[in-house]
DNA sequence: ATGGTCGGGCTCCGA
């Protein structure tokens, strides 16, 4: 079972994109993020037709998080516990053949010392809380998704420029190695200790062409799930096409 | 040396 998670950076305009790679690399479940666009909005025939279901949670404008399925998905919950006040979309969660899943979209929290970066790290903490409560569930379970950690500098194509970024301070990162020090497997990173993987290349300045690139997008897997772990990787096709998202998916592939 | 390029939806914001 193939399962992905792609930052879209709007499905509207990606639509094209996505219903190309999904037919290409068929992946039984994907996690995206960026949709820009309402719930209502949502390419959702094109998904279906595609031979997708799809939970969606959308908003205007910004954010905007999905998962699409083959198999049958039950039991969604649509924002992060733990702030009634969040009305971000940057959480979904369902259970799909017999796994928990879900699709995160972490908030990017630049500048360093405003409000976006306390709200960075005050997602961190909640998914930090709700993480630790889907271990305790024993449910297999994946948390995908755009982190927005580079977890270290062996993840950016230039530490030196990216010292102040708030991708790269050691709030974010001690923050992402919580998670992981509860018993999550950064699946890409565990299986490819020596590459760089990066999955975001920014638009400016033929970053791609150059690999120029971060390593920002994440598949943590829960013990059980990562028992199975056959394969995973980046792929870096989709991002070679034209007009692409700023983002490739990263995927694993696990036992059924 | 603080630019550059996207997408959304307006004349700027977020990334």
């Amino acid at each position: 079972m193939k399962i992905a998670t792609w930052n879209v950076n709007s499905v509207r305009a990606r639509i094209g994109h996505l219903t190309r790679w999904l037919k290409e690399f068929a992946p039984d479940i994907v996690m995206l993020q960026e949709l820009k666009c309402q719930t209502a909005e949502f390419p959702l025939l094109e998904i279906q037709a595609a031979g997708y279901q799809a939970e969606v949670v959308g908003q205007k404008t910004y954010n905007g998080v999905a998962i699409l399925s083959k198999h049958k998905i039950e039991n969604p919950i649509h924002a992060l516990p733990g702030d009634h006040g969040d009305d971000h979309a940057r959480y979904v969660e369902a259970t799909v053949a017999g796994l928990r899943v879900a699709s995160i979209y972490l908030p990017n929290g630049n500048p360093v010392g405003t409000d976006k970066f306390k709200f960075k790290l005050s997602f961190f903490d909640r998914l930090d809380r709700h993480a630790r409560a889907l271990l305790k569930s024993e449910q297999p379970a994946i948390l995908a998704g755009d982190w927005n950690v580079c977890p270290t500098d062996q993840d950016v194509w230039d530490p030196v420029a990216m010292a102040k970024d708030a991708l790269c301070q050691p709030e974010s990162r001690a923050a992402f190695r919580k998670l992981v020090f509860q018993g999550w497997t950064d699946a890409i990173r565990t299986q490819h200790p020596d590459t760089r993987d990066y999955t975001y290349w920014d638009y400016f300045q033929n970053r791609f062409e150059r690999d120029h690139g971060l390593r920002i997008d994440h598949l943590l897997l829960s013990p059980r799930v990562a028992d199975r772990l056959v394969a995973c990787g980046v792929d870096r096709t989709p991002r070679g096409w034209e007009k692409a998202s700023d983002h490739t998916p990263a995927w694993v592939e696990i036992k059924d």
